[in-house]
DNA sequence: TAAGTGATCTCT
DNA sequence: GAGATCACTTAA
């Protein structure tokens, strides 16, 4: 199982290593093919960014949850009907964390909750064996070139700077 | 291509 | 409390 020490460091460096582990929940066991990044307090696409009147970044009932230490999940409600699968990452109080997007051939990360019935039961909840939703390093090698960089989807709201940053990351 | 759905945020 | 916004999917 993929502990603290894995989330607890920078996000772009994990955030590609995730791919080829492996997603756990109940009887089931999800190759992890796309991953976003979201990082930082100037990381305009992150719902905990910097912005006026946030100083120190946004922080509400919804986005405390991005500043915890990694090894914690953030999932949330779009568009009133898909939940966005995170885990958080980095140290306490640094608010960034990995989008979930695609695993066990289930694309879209709304496809994907759907499947393994997750929902906001498990926002703020730690990724270990006692929840029941974590990660596996199953012994799959990932060369580094098949693994592709791209711009996020749907985050053009963050203008031109931040919706172009290639912090999604895919298997070829 | 556009509707569906509801939590959350901002402004009153 | 009202109105806008949204890290998407599906059916057409």
């Amino acid at each position: 199982m993929l502990k603290l020490n894995f989330f607890q460091r920078p996000t772009l460096e994990l955030a590609p290593e995730l791919l080829g582990k492996f997603l756990i929940y109940r009887d089931k066991r999800l190759l992890i093919t796309e991953v976003e990044a979201y990082d930082g307090l100037d990381d305009l696409a992150s719902h905990a960014a910097r912005r006026p009147g946030w100083p120190n970044g946004r922080r509400t009932d919804r986005t405390e949850v991005l500043f915890a230490a990694g090894g914690v999940w953030y999932v949330r409600l779009i568009y009133g009907m898909y939940w966005m699968l995170n885990i958080i990452t980095d140290k306490k109080d640094y608010p960034a964390g990995v989008l979930i997007r695609a695993a066990g051939g289930f694309k879209g990360p709304g496809k994907l909750t759907k499947h393994l019935e997750i929902d906001k039961r498990f926002n703020n909840l730690p990724a270990n064996k006692k929840t029941g939703l974590y990660f596996e390093d199953r012994g799959v090698v990932v060369p580094e070139n098949k693994i592709i960089t791209a711009p996020r989807v749907g985050v053009a709201y963050a203008g031109p700077v931040w919706s172009q940053k290639p912090w999604r990351f895919y298997l070829k």
